[in-house]
RNA sequence: GGCGAGUUGGCGGAGAGGUUACGCACCGGAUUGCAAAUCCGUGAAGAUCGGUUCGAUUCCGAUACUCGCCUCCA
């Protein structure tokens, strides 16, 4: 599977440039992507770096061996929200997270992403975190203060290298208040404590859980080691919470290099702003695939724009992808794919992950089952997400009477019942296809199998 | 205020220092009982102002605008 002439080449937030990637170990590909906090559905923002970092999953597993990459994705099951969820629902801290990665794994699922080869959650790893700041603390980079354990940024040279910004820069743009026991404003919190109303665990500075940081900087080292490949997530992560994890990582254990290549996903937008709750502007994956929007679509409309750019959500574009993929689906129905996928297709990806370059390469092809073998390798046209063309309703017996129908009228040269029932048909978003060879009935964009029963 | 990203044809959205991106829409043609689908074809671009160059939408610098981030709350 491995092609020594397929050179990936990534942008790299930590350079700020696109480089070949070279992997440490080309026989285990390490990646580390930032996953959710489990507190409430996924909303579609949250999606976006799911599918960006499917694809490059999917694209390494492609140039290395599916043997031969590993790839994390944490659950934040440990955070005050989910405590507050929890004290205004009465429910058990557990009983919410469980519940919330079934969602997780459900809507992203649908979606067509491949479940990462591990999904550690936070709060089996609470150990780790605790040996981690331990060794923090020892090496003169963490100190414990008020039932806190805090990180000194100052011990840290390089703090502020990922997002070009230094600590006294910081400073001065600071506009929130300092927390007394802090030696510096800009220190951050590595351990907490807990009340008793609150999820705790014992640790030398009291009963307490993790900071926000600490979770993923001590199981990217327990899964991945001390360097590894790529470490990626949003563009809003890179600070403060992947300056932090580079913090953390790089003073507990100096002789690893932690992440190689950093990889950020812009955001997505609706109306022009970032998709949040803040702004009440979010809907989640869900709520689109309940209004009958499929995953595969949605998906397609991701893969659209470059995942460096800001992407707007808009009823067009979902319009315009299931469009495509009506066709493409159509075009390599009950078509084997090919052995390999196309060669542009290929080159696309691997330059930086241009999805879109590799849709339009898509388009060019014309040998069906290379098409579904290129789609395939970005997680379209893929068996089980296709469904939703086909629909439940059998349409033979409309269009075999419409074919009667029309060469009645070919005879009597009276139309008028067929333009009728074509209408009807029309109306019920079927696409009409009358040729010399036959009557074809096709559900396409607004298929509403409802209004089919009034024409029955 | 600091840091970062962006600005391409009607819409979406790529690449490349000099030759058609591509998709959708539009327009013309073929085809059709009329359509649809399909096929063929035309038109249409790169925020503003400078610079480098024989030549820039593509490189460099400003300006404008948009967006993101700026310590436990997010």
């Amino acid at each position: 599977m491995t092609d020594p002439k397929t050179q990936i080449h990534l942008h790299n937030t930590r350079t700020r440039r696109k480089e070949p990637f070279v992997p440490l170990d080309p026989q285990n590909v390490r990646m580390y992507v930032c996953g959710p906090t489990v507190y409430d559905r996924a909303h579609l923002g949250n999606a976006r770096p799911v599918v960006v970092f499917d694809v490059l999953y999917r694209l390494l597993r492609h140039v290395y061996g599916p043997d031969h990459v590993t790839y994390v994705r944490n659950f934040t099951d440990v955070d005050d929200k989910i405590n507050a969820k929890a004290a205004a629902t009465g429910r058990a801290i557990r009983d919410i997270t469980d519940e919330t990665i079934g969602w997780y794994h459900a809507d992203m699922d649908a979606l067509g992403a491949l479940r990462p080869d591990h999904e550690p959650r936070a709060t089996d790893w609470i150990g780790a975190m605790i040996a981690m700041i331990e060794v923090l603390i020892a090496r003169g980079h963490a100190y414990a203060a008020a039932g806190h354990v805090l990180f000194r940024v100052r011990s840290y040279a390089d703090y502020g290298a990922l997002s070009g910004r230094s600590v006294d820069d910081m400073i001065a743009g600071a506009r929130v208040e300092v927390a007394p026991f802090k030696e510096d404003p800009m220190d951050f919190v590595l351990w907490k404590p807990s009340t008793d109303d609150l999820p705790g665990w014992d640790s030398p500075w009291g009963m307490g859980r993790p900071g926000w940081h600490i979770e993923c900087s001590a199981m990217a080292r327990e899964l991945l080691g001390d360097t590894f490949d790529i470490h990626g997530g949003g563009i809003d992560l890179a600070f403060p919470h992947h300056e932090n994890e580079i913090a953390q990582s790089a003073c507990a254990h100096p002789d690893g290099g932690f992440a190689r290549t950093w990889m950020h996903n812009e955001m997505l937008l609706v109306e022009g702003k970032k998709m949040s709750k803040s702004l009440g502007n979010f809907f989640t994956v869900r709520d689109l695939l309940d209004q009958g929007v499929p995953g595969e679509v949605i998906r397609f409309v991701f893969l659209q724009t470059h995942y460096s750019k800001p992407m707007d959500w808009t009823e067009d574009k979902r319009a315009q992808a299931e469009a495509t993929l009506r066709k493409w689906r159509g075009l390599t129905a009950g078509i084997e794919p090919a052995a390999r996928p196309a060669p542009g297709v290929i080159a696309a990806l691997c330059d930086d992950l241009n999805t879109a370059g590799a849709l339009a390469a898509l388009h060019a092809l014309n040998d069906p089952a290379v098409l579904l073998a290129s789609a395939r390798l970005m997680g379209v046209l893929a068996d089980g997400m296709g469904d939703w063309i086909d629909g439940l309703v059998d349409l033979t017996p409309l269009a075999t009477r419409l074919a009667t129908l029309r060469d009645t009228a070919m005879a009597c040269k009276d139309f008028a019942p067929v333009d009728a029932l074509k209408s009807a048909l029309v109306a019920a978003g079927v696409e009409v296809r009358m040729s010399k060879a036959g009557v074809d009935l096709v559900p396409g964009p607004g298929f509403d199998a409802a209004k089919l029963a009034d024409i029955a």
